[in-house]
DNA sequence: ACGAACTGCATAGACAAGCTATGTAAATCG
DNA sequence: CGATTTACATAGCTTGTCTATGCAGTTCGT
């Protein structure tokens, strides 16, 4: 049963952009839920942002802890202490920064891209059915959103103040 | 600067949908993130499951604990703790199902409806500036994301086995 | 060039939220 | 009517997060 009519449609309804209100409770709570349901793949145990740290470090090659820490919004202490469980996986590397005493950058390893590709596999697996399922033109939609709520994420504000 | 070419466009580079795995890798990856971020506003607190559920309660009224631990995946005996969070601060009411002794209906409250609707609107704000940014199209791609992503929630078996 | 201020990471301690395993009371079935 | 099943509660553990603070290396002003 296809269900998705042209955009052309007389009808601006279902398919068109909800008030910016509802749709920002719709995003969070869809992308929550499915989060979790994520989340609970194999994984050995390790949560979404332990993944999401190892992609950052296989697409954009090694950063330092506060980078890693602001670019997924968790506090400077969260990600040392994720850095150095990952580094205790083998999964990471570190190496002083020969131009900055203080900062240590980390970079993936092979096993680490090892370890990614085993959970994407798993993540990509655990959905492939469903999204199957979905038109080119839904599958179009899942792209570009994936992109747009990173740019919410990274563009809003953090309330919290500096100190 | 418009970056939303029509979809007639001769090359289906970036706006077409990418290959599976990786769309669900990005998926993950975006949808986490943006939870985290989301997850961050003022709440009180509370992490988005007690939104989600306060949400659910609101839209299809009253069910069980058991129902409730189901849709948002989480086991029972966790969504038994939040549920009684809930209720200490007043935002549930629990009731005995007249129908079966051993459950409680456990519904939405005024004091809860309001503290969503607290939530909703600082969501809302925290988003609301980058969102207009956006154009229609993009708009409409994310609200349908919104229900494709719970869809591939919902219907992707957990792996756990019942015991 | 040297002390003050800043910066980057580490440590300590508290807490929230999830899980598995198990218990208890009500319902259902043979 | 006893045995099994069902629905929620409790216990104990683990993970991941936070704030506050400490320490070593860098930078800057005079």
């Amino acid at each position: 049963m296809p269900e998705n009519t042209a955009p052309e449609s007389a009808e601006p309804a279902a398919a068109s952009a909800p008030e910016p209100d509802r749709l920002t409770a719709e995003l969070i709570r869809s992308a929550a839920l499915f989060t979790r349901t994520a989340g609970r793949i194999a994984g050995g145990g390790y949560s979404s942002i332990a993944w999401r740290v190892l992609a950052d470090l296989d697409r954009d090659g090694a950063a330092r802890a506060a980078e890693l820490a602001a670019l997924q919004r968790v506090a400077q202490p969260s990600m040392t202490s994720l850095v150095h469980r990952l580094e205790g996986e083998g999964w990471i590397a570190r190496n002083p920064d020969p131009a900055d005493g203080r900062a240590a950058l980390a970079g993936i390893t092979l096993a680490g891209i090892r370890a990614l590709a085993e959970f994407r596999a798993a993540a990509a697996a655990r959905f492939a059915a469903t999204l199957a399922e979905f038109s080119d033109a839904d599958r179009a939609a899942l792209g570009r959103a994936a992109e747009l709520l990173t740019r919410l994420a990274r563009d809003s504000e953090d309330p919290r103040p500096p100190r």
